[in-house]
DNA sequence: CACATAATTCCATTATCCTAGAACTATGGA
DNA sequence: TCCATAGTTCTAGGATAATGGAATTATGTG
């Protein structure tokens, strides 16, 4: 990911009703959700909602497929991959001592990754 | 991190001019960067500086302390480890499956973290 | 085809952000 | 004290984004 594409995303982030439809959609996971369902699910009207959801898309966080009459949207988790990617990375390019809570908190993380047992208790 | 918090760092890192002073910041590490090199690097004008630079400070993004004539800024790594805990307690809570791409990049950045052999290669 | 439902697009108003010139404050040196 | 340097604050303009009502498009049903 480059820096204009960043900017992109996080801007795009950057605003209490799309980080709130992003974090649903996360949530969701593949299943996605309905336009209409995420309308009803935050309170937003629909054509704010729609707006919201179409930056989210230029930003390549979402993406979205028609069933029947509606249209499901999915967060798009490569994108959000590269963009912590890109913090990431910033953090190691500079001083790596500095990098070790990031670290920390991050092999936590790992232990939500897929494995025969025990997958969700720590998150 | 709450939501609002998570917003304001994520707007404040959505624009060009600001993303850039805080990769600096970052590369720079905890030695900082005075406000007048950071505008000499990038080519701003320091009264745009300035604003953009209360503005990451107000994210919590930054720290600042005086030398002598020159104010001498830092990233605030705790806010930026916080921000992407944020993000990926969002991937854990919905579904497991879809984070191992994100866990795998960051158990490589894991290889940033300082240890006693082999600390930049990777990153 | 007529109708209901699901979303989007159009549009105008309002609010917010970005920028840079100019003035101001703070520090250090002669 | 006087001056130079380093940053910040003030301010006004222009640009950009957010919102919601109304109209439009797309799909499915009777």
């Amino acid at each position: 990911m480059e820096s204009k594409s960043a900017t992109l995303s996080l801007s795009a982030l950057g605003h209490d009703g799309r980080l709130a439809i992003f974090r649903l959609l996360v949530s969701a996971g593949p299943t996605g959700l309905a336009a209409g369902e995420i309308a009803r699910r935050l309170g937003m009207v629909p054509n704010s909602l729609s707006a919201n959801l179409n930056i989210l898309s230029r930003a390549n966080l979402t993406t979205s497929r028609r069933e029947g009459r509606s249209i499901i949207y999915q967060a798009d988790f490569s994108t959000m991959t590269a963009l912590v990617g890109f913090l990431v990375g910033d953090c190691c390019g500079g001083a790596p001592e500095i990098c070790s809570p990031l670290n920390q908190l991050l092999s936590q993380s790992q232990q939500c990754a897929p494995t025969p047992s025990r997958q969700k208790e720590p998150c």
